[in-house]
RNA sequence: GCGGGAGUGGCGGAACUGGCAGACGCACCAGACUUAGGAUCUGGCUCCGAAAGGAUUGGGGGUUCGAGUCCCCCCUCUCGCACCA
């Protein structure tokens, strides 16, 4: 880490040597003097709206991925203005959320002290990086004019009823008595004192983004996103195509008759009529309903209770006891099968029998119905379920073919014992299904949801694996939710002329033993006349999530000097959906789909016209360095300041974009910077030295207009690395023997340097005799006659081996190219005779056989 | 277990719809200029071989005039999600 410090490299200290940190200085003052970076957001032709996710202003100051998120877009931001377009590349900070509030309670310092120091120091960063912000429209979440707008929306999913309370289970502390997240939760304890993590239910405030997962499934057919975001989100809603079943209870005195039950009948009618209810269970396969030996329920299924027989409610309390005291973490991590029997059975609907019900905590409540049928012959979980309580298991279906059959030779026999749950859905089909025998897995579910449906026991069903967004923070350090509780009215929304609802400035905001917001300790704060009836009322204490700050961030930057409104009609019709938005993918799923739910819902409620808020997003890659993850603990994390130092932020850009694909990310070795720098070098070099007589050599105008139509191409397709190749191949033409490059050699390669390092090009372009910013100056035409090859070099194969490379027009004929090849002794010594067949593509190769 | 991505020189990485594998850069080697070089410039740099030539893109098959690229089987790494019925 020392070397970084060490001297900077000499050509920053030969009389006009390129000194980035002159040069750097030097622009970055001009930029801000002259407004170069400001957008002319109501009267600018062709926006183009360039979004970068907004930091988290920590204490550590800018990260180096942050930086190269940052600079991937701006230089993306940079070219589109170059080709005509007015761009606008915002900036604010993500300043609310637990993160600043943990290390505010670590230095012990107020957030609303730290966080300004913090962004301080990002704006610093972020400005000797040379990034095209308009700072003008600078944001942050944790400003009173912004999260008013945050509440304002609160109260808009509200007013839909799309905001709702309800009870959810937390991981809780008992000594520190605190919420914790599930990734505070190390092996079932708590990460800071290790004591072992309890469940606990809260009342919380969820968000109904449950009712929005078809579409926000179904618009992922076409919004232009990185597949791997695409993917992420479609399984991350989870769509589950199935049917519901419902399980009639079972009359335990007609079951007395049944002599194949052995039950203890003890109940009176009273009680037996009390129990006749349906359990409504959700399946994939409705095919294997006939193999269905027993149903389980999650143990806080509303009707264990109801089920559960008195003989067995002792052992069924203890179990539910246990189960709602594993923390949310170890009941999922823990696969051993464990349950108990309720003393309860069911009517499978499609065989008439009786079937125990059980709970088990393999079955969660929060997926489906909180039930399943189980089908321990056809699936992993209910068979091993089965292997522990001696449950009967029942095959239904079994190989169909005989090839198939002999591959599964242990469960050869439909009628043998299976060792173990049979799995396969493709070439097999149904048995001990009765009139359903010999139907495939895929006809046997419509058959037999169909036969079900006729007497109301099963209809096809959707089920999602997203959950609803939980949006409560029993913490202190974000935007109070805007809602007053009163007595007479219930849950009363506080009036938009009353937002924001101002965060009280609370000198001890530590969490404490009652698992509620600190902010419930502050009376003088919450207790305020109801709205409505003006009876005393009381305000919610908890605060909304961050990812709520960040769900609309985008949609204030326009409109960022509004007062009376989120957002400007004029603004939002100019400049939104947003055309390229570059991030993460680390955001995939939370950030990301909160975000479109938020816009989906705001576009229903009549104030957007569109419900996709990102046009484009691409995501893009991690960087390592020298081969390992970045991390404090490891002491190997980039500090961007000690590069930019050294090397200059031209450098240092250049880098980041160099060292790898940028949807990939890439390797960061301290070594490899040097070569950019010698590059940029050699630009100034070039230009310092260059000749204004004279006329530009042809060969290197040739390669100068294949590289203007490499990096144009590869620019816009985020390829920096190879941009940034192409044009060092071209520097190299450039300066090949020592020769004086021409002017108009060197500036178009200034223009189409000038994204990635823009002060070093603003420099060459002023030093050349240019006058405003090279970034007004449009991208350099290519011209495809000056491009085009008198003469293209093409391999030789004989017999399929390489054999040598010939000179041919690049229009030559197939007999021109074979007579070429005849000429070249090197290659005519592997042709003893005439080919006997020729391959040939102009321009590409020549293939021959003999 | 499921899902995504990836395996190419000493290293980071190139290679468009199958068409000269190793662009570009780092490191390294040699030379030039130099009092000096960690600056700059010139040249070299996948492996085996003196050469001719041969081998080579994680492994094994296949398609093709031709495969890093397409198809089948397998291995490894990596990042998500994970008892989701």
């Amino acid at each position: 880490m020392t070397e970084v410090t060490q001297r900077k490299p000499d050509s920053a200290t030969e009389p006009d040597g390129y000194d980035p940190a002159i040069v750097e200085k030097k622009w970055q003052t001009r930029w801000e003097q002259r407004g170069t970076n400001h957008t002319d957001l109501a009267g600018g032709a062709r926006p183009f709206y360039a979004l970068m996710m907004f930091p988290y202003p920590s204490a550590e100051g800018l990260h180096v991925g942050n930086l190269f998120a940052f600079t991937g877009n701006d230089i993306y931001g940079r070219f589109q203005r170059l080709q005509g377009h007015t761009v606008f590349e915002p900036i604010g900070f993500d300043a609310f959320g637990i993160h600043s509030e943990n290390y505010a309670l670590k230095v012990g310092v107020h957030p609303a002290e730290l966080i300004p120091r913090n962004i301080e120091n990002f704006r610093r960063q972020l400005k000797s990086a040379g990034l095209m912000i308009d700072w003008r429209y600078e944001l942050s979440t944790t400003d009173p004019s912004y999260y008013k707008w945050t509440q304002w929306i609160f109260l808009e999913l509200f007013k839909r009823k799309l905001a709702y309370r309800g009870r959810a289970a937390v991981n809780w502390c008992p000594k520190d008595k605190t919420v914790l997240a599930n990734e505070q939760v190390i092996a079932g304890a708590c990460e800071r004192c290790g004591t072992k993590v309890e469940q606990r239910f809260l009342e919380q405030w969820f968000f109904k983004i449950t009712d929005y997962a078809e579409r926000l499934l179904a618009d992922l057919d076409w919004i232009d996103w990185s597949e791997s975001t695409k993917t992420a989100q479609k399984n991350w809603i989870g769509r589950s195509d199935g049917a519901e079943v419902i399980f009639r209870v079972a009359d335990l005195l007609e079951m007395a008759g049944a002599a194949t039950v052995g039950l203890n009948v003890m109940a009176t009618t009273a009680e037996l009529n009390a129990l006749a209810t349906d359990i409504k269970v959700f399946t994939t396969r409705p095919d294997t309903i006939f193999g269905a030996t027993y149903l389980v329920l999650a143990p806080e299924h509303t009707l264990v209770d109801a089920l559960t027989s008195d003989e067995q409610r002792e052992e069924v309390t203890a179990y539910r006891r246990s189960a709602a005291k594993q923390d949310i973490v170890t009941r999922k991590v823990n696969k051993e099968k464990t349950g108990v029997f309720t003393g309860a059975y069911a009517i499978n609907p499609a065989t008439g029998g009786p079937i125990p019900i059980w709970i088990a905590d393999y079955v969660l409540m929060e997926y489906g119905t909180g039930a399943i049928m189980a089908v321990p012959g056809h699936d992993e979980r209910d068979f091993e379920f089965a292997k522990v309580f001696g449950l009967p298991i029942v095959r239904v279906v079994a190989p169909r073919s005989a090839h198939a059959a002999h591959i599964d030779s242990q469960n050869r026999d439909e009628h043998s014992t299976l060792s173990e749950p049979y799995l396969e859905t493709e070439n097999a089909h149904l048995v001990h299904s009765r009139q359903f025998n010999g139907l495939s897995v895929e006809e046997g579910k419509h058959a037999i949801v169909a036969w079900l449906a006729k007497h109301s026991h099963a209809k096809s069903y959707v089920t999602y694996r997203l959950h609803d967004w939980c949006v409560s923070r029993q913490r202190y350090w974000g935007p109070p939710i805007p809602i007053i509780y009163c007595d007479r009215c219930g849950e009363v929304p506080v009036p938009e002329k009353d937002l924001p609802v101002a965060l009280p400035n609370v000198e001890d905001f530590t969490p404490d033993d009652t698992g509620v917001s600190p902010l419930a300790r502050v009376e003088s704060w919450y207790r305020v006349p109801c709205p409505r009836c003006g009876a005393v009322g009381r305000r919610e204490t908890d605060v909304s999530d961050t990812f709520l700050d960040s769900a609309w961030y985008f949609l204030r930057y326009p409109s960022a000097h509004v007062e009376k409104a989120p957002f400007d009609e004029t603004m939002l019709e100019k400049w939104l959906p947003v055309n390229s938005y570059i991030g993460g993918n680390e955001h995939a799923v939370l950030h990301l789909l909160y975000s479109r739910f938020v816009t989906m819902v705001l576009h229903d409620a009549g104030h957007l016209s569109f419900e996709e808020p990102y046009t484009k997003f691409r995501a893009h890659g991690m960087i390592i360095r020298e081969g390992a993850k970045m991390s404090k603990s490891r002491g190997n994390v980039v500090n961007p300041d000690e590069y930019i130092e050294r090397w200059g932020a031209d450098s240092f850009r250049t880098y980041l974009m160099f060292l790898g694909p940028y949807e990939v990310g890439g390797d960061f070795r301290d070594q490899s910077i040097a070569g950019v720098r010698r590059f940029l070098d050699r630009l100034w070099a070039s230009a310092i030295e260059a000749k204004r007589t004279g006329v530009p050599d042809d060969t290197v105008l040739r390669k100068l207009h294949h590289t203007i139509k490499k990096v144009g191409g590869d620019v816009p397709r985020l390829q920096y690395n190879t941009a940034i190749a192409a044009m060092m191949e071209y520097m190299n033409v450039l300066r090949a023997k020592e020769r004086t490059p021409h002017v108009d050699e060197v500036l178009p390669l200034v223009q189409l340097v000038s994204p990635f390092a823009p002060h070093v090009a603003e420099e060459l372009w002023e030093r050349l005799g240019k006058t405003g910013s090279v970034f007004d100056a449009g991208w350099p035409a290519f011209d495809a006659s000056l491009a085009a090859e008198d003469l293209v070099t093409i391999a030789v194969q004989v017999n399929g081996k390489l054999r040598g490379t010939i000179q041919l027009a690049p229009d030559s004929s197939e007999e021109g190219a074979v007579a070429a090849a005849l000429a070249d002794p090197g290659i005519a010594k592997f042709l003893p005779g005439p080919p006997t067949q020729v391959v040939y593509k102009p321009g590409r190769i020549l293939s021959v056989r003999v």
